[in-house]
DNA sequence: ATCATCATATATTAATGTGATATATATCAT
DNA sequence: ATGATATATATCACATTAATATATGATGAT
């Protein structure tokens, strides 16, 4: 699944400007399973827009800079069912966190439980995000689904990181004598 | 994290080749929350070789192509403790799945079903790859906390899915009405 | 007061990385 | 024997990221 199709199952809830897109992925309810860049979001829309699978009308605003707010067309919601019934590729899940604690011993203690309690912060950060939204959202059986599914991992990776977060100081105490500062 | 100090921190637990590391992050015991692929290893592996990172030695295998076996030096040990000890990047979870199921109304009961399953089956082949290698890795305090939170995340993940496969048959069948075949 | 930083908003680009493919050989099942 | 699968390295078009540029207003620090 390419860009593209993101911002066109984006728009197909609700329409929406380039900036406002990447904060749906980086901060919003999309953020959980789905990245995306300007990089990649502006050319998508740009292109989609050439090939009319979207439409664009400026928002003038005070100040800022105009804002082009999309939304999706008739032949947009014939591609995005076309996109979206196929066999889904496998997920995918990078950990630099995860990478580092493989890694503990080369690791100062200082970085470690620095890093430890930046996941902690993140993964209830992102658990809230959640929490906040099912209740104006428990129509939607797609949207219900995918927050309980959040909902259920994240809680367990928060009770993870709790239940393991005081022996973390010791074996980082531990290892970091050999580690590099 | 660029796959150069990926390639770093496999080969700082053994050597490996590159059709070694490329399996270790797709099936092994790494795959849970690092990926890379054939393009970006090889190369990596070619310029660390070139900057003296990493050694490598010819292993002849019998009607088998030669396997370039690579190891980590003095200097790529330097290269990962620096590389390590930075502020961990935001985990990034990339799910098509989660995208289907979001759509929901818009994909086939056969589409939705197979996704379904086939999620199911990969959750639960990814648990059982940790369970068997746990308690050998049980003395590397690193490898068993990484091991115990993809468990703990894994669990959830798979008893959500467990808890919600009866009712999707239905919400497949309600909605698969109007979704395109 | 002024200076830095952050938020809004679009856009571009070098660098990185993916996914697919090519090459070569061996084994195993049908 | 034919196709599929596994071992093994390598390359490349294309997609994507991370960083940066541009412009402006608001907010907060010194």
């Amino acid at each position: 699944m390419n860009v593209r199709t993101l911002c066109l199952g984006i728009l197909s809830f609700e329409e929406a400007s380039g900036y406002e897109i990447k904060k749906m992925v980086e901060d919003g309810l999309f953020s959980h399973f789905i990245d995306a860049s300007y990089g990649s979001i502006y050319p998508a829309l740009t292109q989609m827009l050439k090939e009319g699978l979207v439409s664009v009308r400026a928002e003038e605003q005070s100040g800022k800079p105009d804002k082009k707010v999309y939304a999706i067309t008739a032949e947009g919601q014939r591609a995005l069912n076309e996109a979206v019934n196929v066999e889904p590729k496998k997920d995918k899940y990078k950990s630099e966190f995860l990478f580092q604690m493989l890694l503990m011993e080369r690791v100062s203690p200082r970085h470690l439980i620095a890093a430890y309690d930046k996941q902690l912060d993140e993964l209830r950060a992102e658990f809230e995000r959640i929490g906040t939204c099912c209740d104006s959202a428990q129509e939607h059986p797609g949207t219900r689904f995918v927050n309980g599914y959040g909902h259920a991992v994240l809680s367990a990776a928060i009770a993870y990181m709790e239940e393991n977060r005081a022996g973390l100081a010791k074996a980082a105490g531990d290892s970091g004598l050999q580690a590099a500062e």
